[in-house]
RNA sequence: GCGCCUGUAGCUCAGCUGGAUAGAGCACUAGACUUCGAAUCUAGGGGCCAGGGGUUCGAAUCCUCUCGGGCGCGCCA
């Protein structure tokens, strides 16, 4: 229980009260009406919108109502005043002891402070990086990384039972490419000059590795089989060398996943034609021409007559087809056959983090799983935004195709993994993002992991200088207003971890603790300006006590909050 | 051409699922270290929230149109 849940629950008795007595319904929703911090401090305490949410149901003028309303919380102990405001808001101003008790329920729920409920008993399935295994990770890909394993944290924050996931794309063309290329690099072992590597196959060195790996277990051996027998060999090594390069990396941004999925598996196991089975029972599929896509050529079109899936039924653009021309699978019928998989295995909701490049995928896929599930929101894609690296303000240059690209790894030897964690949920998940590499290093207030870092470990820093007895605390004590502002944003925290998830929003959590940070380095310098306010008063231990137990709140909300990003809070630097 | 995202201070971005006079950092200006950690803080200027229309007690937020950016668009994954 918090004092915004606590005061809720006490506008619901208010409600339930004035129902009886003006006859009001009592099985309204009440839901809008919240309790929160005004904007601006001068406004009191706390802020009630109530009045201004019932009015119309109730068809009341919102000021009377507000009165009514505003005339029963007075009533409340801890409630000094109210005052109705502009067109019907109910701020109440609270006696200057309350806020301090705040601390004790902060301290008391420790690490459970900022916990909810929302997903207590539900099982929810997080998929995300499952980048392709055809090369190392390269620095865009920890954006989805870590929005994922964030998302997967606050959703076990708050009694979700997670599932981390990775989808591995080891069917298909590109796996006959990679086993040619490393093939190529293979023989290149073996002494045979290669030149340049041929245009479609993949450049990059991190496929010598594999060259080396394959002679020293076949020898020259693999020069003697067919092309086809070579993909065979070959595909399944370098899959799994790729994959446990891709786990390295994301061991070392402090990733694990519960769960690798296989597609060449789902598609081995015949799960792609029993989900298709499936949608054809429920007559979702069909066979027909698909529609020439807008905006190329019509010359270029050669329809043709393909299993088609009825997304448009479930609000995509156009109906999407399952199989090529060679009859093997498309990778949306394989998707739809791991999405289907996922829904049986998980018995709950599915997220997919994706790449913005992914785009065109939300509306089948999301049309896909609704069909299979029978729920319309039974799959939320969240996508994240590309992400420009930068040194010193200069693009750094990434190209594929000519194999020089940035690793995942290069920029964690470069900025470690806590900033890069950090920086990555600086801005909105969808939006882009620039990451200059020479610049998140820096010890300042530009670098957002050290100037919350630093608030930690200048609140430890002071805990380590008291030499106060502990004892019985008065919180009535603490009244100035740097101290309340304090206290008031670590009141915060659960509300802003329930938006956070209700969102699937990890980057509130960063802007917080931003925030925090910010209001207790202004406590902190208030002690330099007036003397009062130094945390440690030699002559009064009651008030020293009280202030070290809100620095204490202070670090394990910090704490908490850097936990759920999976960035250590350090103590000294 | 269609779909999705997007336009907020000079710059980089927030804006709590519709709330009060739209916020923060950087940059700029002026200040605070014999002091619990100055890796910090305080104060100041700076805005038609791209633009028009609509929904209502109330809009940066929802709807619609216009203009300007990014991404995607049959048998690649």
């Amino acid at each position: 229980m918090n004092i915004f849940n606590e005061f809720e629950e006490k506008l619901y008795a208010v409600y339930a009260k004035l129902s009886k007595q003006h006859d009001f319904p009592s099985n309204l929703d009440l839901s809008k009406c919240v309790i929160e911090l005004p904007r601006d401090e001068t406004h009191g305490d706390l802020a009630c919108n109530a009045a201004l949410v019932l009015a119309k149901p109730l068809n009341y003028p919102p000021r009377k109502l507000a009165e009514l309303i505003a005339k029963e919380l007075e009533k409340d102990d801890s409630v000094l005043a109210t005052e109705i405001a502009g067109p019907g808001f109910i701020n109440l101003r609270l006696h200057q002891s309350r806020w301090g008790q705040e601390i004790l329920t902060i301290l008391e729920q420790a690490d459970a402070f900022g916990k909810n409920t929302i997903g207590t008993g539900k099982n929810i399935n997080i998929e995300f990086v499952s980048a392709n295994p055809t090369g190392p990770l390269h620095a865009a890909h920890a954006r989805g990384a870590i929005l994922g394993d964030v998302l997967s944290n606050l959703m076990a924050f708050s009694g979700y039972n997670v599932t981390r996931e990775y989808y591995i794309n080891d069917a298909g063309s590109q796996i006959i490419t990679l086993s040619k290329s490393a093939y190529l690099r293979y023989c290149e072992v073996l002494g045979v000059k290669i030149d340049s590597i041929p245009s479609g196959l993949y450049p990059g060195d991190y496929l010598i590795d594999v060259g080396e790996k394959l002679a020293s277990k076949f020898g020259d051996s693999l020069h003697q089989l067919s092309e086809a027998e070579q993909v065979e060999v070959i595909g399944p090594i370098a899959v799994e060398l790729m994959m446990s390069s891709i786990k390295k990396d994301l061991s070392r941004l402090g990733i694990t996943m519960d769960v690798y999925s296989s597609e060449n598996t789902l598609v081995k196991n015949g799960n792609v034609s029993s989900a298709i089975q499936k949608l054809q029972q429920d007559g979702l599929i069909y066979k027909g021409k698909p529609e020439a896509p807008k905006g190329q050529r019509d010359d270029q079109w050669a329809p043709r007559e393909q299993l088609l899936f009825k997304s448009k039924e479930f609000g995509d653009d156009v109906d999407r087809p399952l199989q090529k021309s060679d009859d093997s699978w498309t990778y949306f019928a394989s998707d739809v056959a791991y999405h289907f998989d996922k829904l049986e295995r998980t018995n709950g909701r599915l997220v997919d983090v994706l790449g913005a490049d992914h785009s065109g995928y939300v509306k089948r896929m999301t049309a896909a799983v609704q069909a299979m599930s029978g729920e319309k929101d039974m799959l939320q894609i969240k996508q994240c935004g590309l992400v420009t690296l930068l040194d010193k303000g200069q693009p750094v240059k990434m190209s594929k195709r000519a194999g020089t690209f940035v690793t995942l790894s290069d920029v964690i030897d470069a900025v470690g993994a806590d900033v890069m964690r950090f920086m990555m949920l600086t801005r909105r998940n969808d939006q882009p993002l620039e990451f200059d590499y020479a610049k998140v290093t820096e010890k300042s207030r530009d670098n957002p992991v050290f100037y919350v870092q630093y608030a930690h470990a200048r609140a430890k820093s002071v805990l380590r200088q008291n030499k106060k007895p502990i004892a019985e605390v008065n919180y009535s004590v603490l009244t100035d207003i740097h101290e309340i502002r304090v206290i008031k944003q670590l009141s915060s925290w659960p509300k802003l971890v329930e938006a956070a998830v209700h969102q699937c929003e990890p980057h509130r959590i960063a802007f917080y603790l931003m925030e925090l940070a910010a209001v207790f380095h202004g406590l902190w310098n208030a002690g330099r300006d007036n003397l009062e306010l130094k945390f440690i008063q030699e002559s009064d231990d009651e008030l020293t006590l009280a202030r070290m137990q809100l620095i204490d709140a202070t670090a394990l909300v910090i704490k908490s909050g850097l936990n759920l990003l999976s960035i250590d809070a350090v103590e000294e630097m």
